[in-house]
RNA sequence: GGGCGCUUAGCUCAGUUGGUCAGAGCAGCUCGCUUACAACGAGCAGGUCGUCGGUUCGAGUCCGGCAGCGCCCA
């Protein structure tokens, strides 16, 4: 965002914690090998300061907006919540996205890859007051001069709204920083200079252009009806907001009156709701209450009359198998009282209290108003808590409450942020129509690209599940504001129905500051004059639009048209039924289409128990201390060793593994590197053996791809090596693209142990000799490690992009990625050579073993039994293999059978 | 209640279209300072692949039932 932008200057700040070493130059470099660039002593110490200060320096990772969209990998990167806890799952699913953006990067791709924060919303409200001790009250005016106080006060402070938002402000402002150093030590390859925050001025203008495009043409609409309410927050909640949670509660059987003379009996778990009692309803198949239907009850304590009905949504299973109907106790009191179309006495207001009414009033009337409000006079005022405990004891006295309350748990819907049970209360909000779209959204599930492709069940079930249009309006403060006023009549009653809507070209405007058009500030909340729509936009509502915030929609055409639809989607699980879904909706209410190509759904980072870690529970760790202990490359290759979607037990064993990986990777370079220095020309005669050898296998850049296959490589057992590695280019490349990183490291990891603990012992002799052989393993191990740095890069960019440097000028992460035909063999060469000598280079380590002796203990005679087609690979590498044996005999013996191998040690 | 995923060595996990697929690393045990690597290396041992049944010449791999765990939705 433009408004956002900051310059994408190196940190060099930070104070450098790699190790003090005397020996140090001015750069931070560490003393090298005589005539090379390769430190004496490699180590990850230092390369994270290192690296991430050359990156920004450089640009690594700068989009390039001139390319065309087919050369362009657009990602629509989650913006974290900045006041929410930075922890172990953020590096987890981050990490796995920048692995797959440095290969499309290295494929030749130009990666859109901004970042961008979401400060919007609850969580930061919530942090603001316990953090500085306040409370919004937007009755306070503006204090131009506030300033917090030092320690937050026992009771909160109440502060207006725009000192409010300030503070939200200033305390994002912080987390942003913690984040954005977080990231930037991870190693993100993101473009720094396109950051975005939710409540930018950019996220304002996009998210108030796209409601006022919806209202326009009545996709989005304001409507007073049921909806869901957390009295603790004082505002609505959406269906995507709400969980199931199990709670205690009772039955309570209560006796209505019939009209016959006789009496009914219901069970409720709410009694206290009994004053917005409607109706009955019962099963239309239920013989019992057949005869009822139709007719009408009294309820007791309140005598009200109310119709009988049936609903197949009644069952006869629950309770008495007749249940009543209150405006309104769930969800499915709702639908009775839509679908029925029963009367309205709502008592439940927005903080959680009964309110008081009127009996004998219309809509309240009672066979008995006195007493009525006599019992309710009672409930009036108390929470919904103390109005049930209030109400069993009235039931009671007055003989309607059967029996003693039954205990049962039962799943009630909370707010998932919430503390106490959703109430249901009448008000009016925006809606934004997603019912009628369900099976165009059902569609476009079935178009995106999901990773794994599971996911997609959730989705659909999620949409299937929509029980009404999404509501986006929030009773809150630190959000996005509805760009709407509405007229005042002549008593200062608003005019809700024909709302004034700003004009596109005035975005962002904050109606409680900002005029509409054709009134002055002076008419606000005036009679005849106007008021602006005191409520924000769910959070969603802005997140939904990330593609068209972060791509320039509107603002920046050229940008949009480059990165929009955007190639992938990265995010977890949980957030498919809110984030995911509502940026479907509105797109395809935008443009048509889906927002992006693919989804890449993340799974959960589990405790040691496979709880979910979060910071509710305690179980959280943070990321900073394992960065410390373990090096970046380590913490990344422990979350790029997880593939997507599947939900992973913390382990920081894997991250021991990755440091080793990190730290062999630096010393195989190292020796394959310095080997390299020896046919640098250096007038010594000591190319002669290999005539030709003009040290073309030096430096080379890479940018191009490789265009030296094979030059040098005239040793079986060094092409057949390179050979192998081809297919694990092939393997990791394709496992790369179906978003398979997973894969990909892993197999690149394989070969390059096997490299290591083969291939390497069997050349070491020969690469440090003088003579063709030399030469060829010297330009082998080069062209190896060349590709096996780049295949590692995505997974481990600091020891990829250290042990590199070494050789090369420019940056791994802009190579580009190796293909297979870099490593097109210059003579036939099988590959399984490799395999049959490592076979036999372990018999004989084994041998050396079990007598305890050294690996460098001598050998007098090895021999190897083997099918003849066997042994002409063993022959291949038969000097080698004498040489990494240090055996003085290798004997070839022909034999129908399984490989076999005789070791008979020297004397030493 | 409907759906999805998982269940492979003590631990964490690989095992693409059914045919050396019974693997890796860690932990354990035994060795070894070898000029890339001792914050390392080499080697050993470890599992009737949850369970029952089916398809097949052949099943961790496909199908069905069951059990346990986790999640999504109602």
């Amino acid at each position: 965002m433009p408004d956002d932008q900051q310059p994408d200057a190196p940190d060099s700040s930070r104070p450098d914690t790699a190790r003090a070493d005397a020996s140090a130059t001015a750069s931070g470099r560490a003393r090298t090998l005589p005539g090379t660039g390769v430190p004496d002593k490699p180590s990850l110490e230092g390369l994270e300061e290192r690296w991430t200060g050359s990156w920004a320096q450089w640009g690594t990772y700068r989009f390039d907006r001139s390319r065309p969209r087919a050369e362009v990998f657009s990602i629509d990167t989650p913006p974290p919540t900045v006041s929410g806890s930075l922890h172990v799952g953020h590096v987890f699913s981050y990490t796995q996205t920048d692995a797959l953006a440095r290969f499309q990067r290295m494929r030749g791709k130009t990666v859109f890859y901004p970042i961008g924060w979401d400060d919007n919303g609850l969580p930061t409200e919530r942090r603001v007051q316990h953090y500085f001790g306040v409370r919004c009250d937007p009755s306070v005016s503006y204090d131009p001069d506030f300033s917090p106080p030092p320690e937050p006060p026992g009771t909160p402070l109440a502060i207006s709204r725009p000192n409010f938002v300030e503070l939200c402000r200033r305390l994002t402002a912080e987390d942003e920083g913690v984040f954005e150093q977080m990231f930037r030590r991870l190693g993100l390859s993101v473009d720094w200079s396109t950051r975005y925050t939710t409540v930018s001025a950019g996220a304002q203008r996009a998210s108030q252009r796209a409601f006022l495009r919806l209202a326009a043409r009545g996709a989005a609409y304001r409507q007073e009806a049921p909806t869901l309410w957390d009295v603790d927050f004082a505002s609505s909640v959406a269906q995507a907001e709400l969980e199931d949670r199990e709670i205690a509660g009772a039955y309570h059987r209560l006796r209505f009156d019939r009209s016959d003379g006789g009496a009914v009996e219901i069970e409720t778990t709410r009694p206290e709701l009994l004053a917005a009692c409607v109706a009955l309803v019962a099963h239309p198949d239920d013989e019992r209450y057949r005869p009822l239907v139709g007719t009408t009850v009294r309820t007791p304590l309140f005598g009200v009359e109310v119709p009988v009905h049936a609903h197949a949504l009644a069952d006869p299973e629950k309770g008495s198998g007749i249940a009543m109907v209150c405006t309104f106790g769930d969800l499915t009191d709702v639908t009775w009282w839509r679908e029925l179309k029963l009367a309205t006495r709502t008592i439940v207001g927005r903080h959680g209290r009964l309110e008081p009414v009127r009996f004998g009033s219309p809509g309240w009337e009672s066979a008995d108003a006195g007493r009525a409000q006599a019992h309710y006079d009672q409930l009036a005022g108390l929470t919904v808590r103390q109005a049930q405990r209030r109400s069993v004891e009235l039931l009671g006295e007055s003989g309607d409450l059967v029996g003693q309350p039954r205990p049962v748990t039962h799943p009630v819907k909370f707010y998932e942020k919430g503390e106490r049970p959703l109430e249901i209360v009448s008000s009016r909000q925006w809606y934004v129509a997603t019912v009628a779209l369900r099976d165009r959204l059902l569609e476009l599930g079935r178009e995106l690209d999901w990773h794994p492709g599971f996911m997609r069940q959730r989705y659909e079930s999620w949409v299937d599940g929509l029980t009404g249009d999404w509501n986006i309006s929030r009773q809150r403060f630190f959000g996005i504001p509805f760009p709407v006023w509405y007229r005042l009549d002549a008593e200062g009653r608003p005019d809700e129905d024909t709302p004034l809507f700003a004009a596109e070209r005035d975005l962002p405007v904050d109606p409680s500051v900002d005029v509409p058009a054709g009134y002055s500030a002076d008419q606000r909340d005036a009679p005849g004059g106007f008021t602006g729509d005191p409520d924000v936009m769910d959070t969603w509502a802005t997140s939904s639009l990330t593609p068209q915030i972060a791509g320039g929609w509107e603002e920046d055409p050229d940008l949009f048209a480059r990165v929009f639809p955007m190639d992938l989607r990265p995010q977890a699980h949980e957030i498919i039924r809110t984030w995911l879904f509502s940026s479907v909706v509105r797109s395809e209410l935008e443009h048509g289409c889906l927002p992006w190509r693919a989804a890449a759904i993340s799974g959960w980072i589990l405790d040691p128990d496979r709880k979910k870690m979060s910071k509710s529970k305690g179980n959280v760790v943070v990321p900073t201390a394992l960065l410390d202990t373990h090096g970046t490359d380590a913490v990344r290759y422990w979350a790029c060793s997880a593939r997507l979607g599947v939900d992973t037990i913390f382990d920081e064993q894997q991250m021991k593994i990755g440091r080793r990986l990190a730290i062999k990777i630096l010393q195989a370079t190292k020796f394959a590197v310095s080997r390299l220095e020896q046919d640098e020309p250096t007038g010594d005669g000591a190319g002669t053996a290999a005539a030709g050898d003009d040290g073309a296998a030096g430096p080379a850049d890479h940018q191009s791809g490789g265009d030296q296959s094979g030059g040098d490589v005239r040793h079986p057992v060094d092409a057949a090596m390179l050979a192998r590695l081809a297919t694990v280019v092939t393997e990791a490349t394709e496992a790369l693209d179906a978003f398979e990183h997973a894969r990909a490291l892993e197999r690149t990891e394989q070969f390059f142990w096997s490299f290591c603990d083969d291939y390497l012992e069997l050349v070491k002799g020969r690469a440090y000799g003088m003579s063709t052989g030399s030469t060829s393993a010297r330009t082998a191990l080069e062209r190896a490690l060349d590709v096996m740095l780049r295949l590692f890069a995505p997974f481990l960019p600091f020891a990829a992009e250290e042990a590199w440097s070494w050789w090369h000028d420019g940056s791994v992460h802009s190579a580009a990625w190796p293909s297979p035909g870099e490593l097109e063999p210059t003579m036939p060469a099988p590959p399984e050579t490799l395999d049959v000598l490592g076979e036999v280079l372990r018999e004989v380590r084994r041998a050396k073993t079990v007598a305890k002796r050294s690996m460098r203990w001598p050998v007098e005679r090895v021999e190897v039994r083997a099918p003849a087609r066997v042994l002409e690979l063993v022959e291949l590498g038969r000097a080698d293999l004498a040489d990494a044996t240090n055996a003085a005999v290798i004997e070839l013996r022909a034999h129908d059978g399984e490989l076999g191998v005789t070791v008979e040690l020297g004397d030493g």
